[in-house]
DNA sequence: CGTCCAAGGCGTCAACGCGA
DNA sequence: TCGCGTTGACGCCTTGGACG
């Protein structure tokens, strides 16, 4: 497995909507190119040179947005995993606290 | 070892929403 | 209406672990 490990801790209260982002990374990796456009049949050089030529720059531009996009989500489900650890660790410290509270409440009335 | 399987990443397509 | 960015869905590939 070769993933770029990047680690945030945002220390979880983090509420995002539309993945938002926490902190910024930016990487860009070779760009694999593929041959082909269904537009450029029948056309004159120029105009299938061009027509292929937008193609091929519209799937570089997806490429990179699609990884983008996938960045941002692995971010933002960890954003909601740190959350959720921190509202357990809240929810285990209240109870303890209703625990000792009701104990007290109890030997008083005793 | 070799095989199988699950997990994760990638590229591409299609659909959608938004601003010009 | 058009062009563009974003994202879900799909299929493919790679990798690591379990198992015989």
């Amino acid at each position: 497995m070769a993933v770029a490990g990047d680690e945030t801790e945002s220390a979880s209260t983090g509420e995002m909507s539309g993945y938002q982002i926490c902190t910024p990374t930016s990487s860009l990796p070779q760009g694999v190119v593929m041959a082909g456009s269904p537009g450029s049949l029948h056309s004159p050089p120029h105009v299938a040179d061009e027509t292929t030529r937008k193609r091929q720059l519209r799937l570089m531009k997806n490429r990179e947005a699609a990884r983008e996009c996938r960045r941002k989500k692995k971010e933002y489900v960890k954003c909601l995993e740190n959350r959720v650890a921190v509202l357990e660790n809240q929810n285990r410290t209240l109870i303890e606290e209703l625990k000792a509270l009701k104990d007290i409440y109890c030997h008083k009335v005793e």
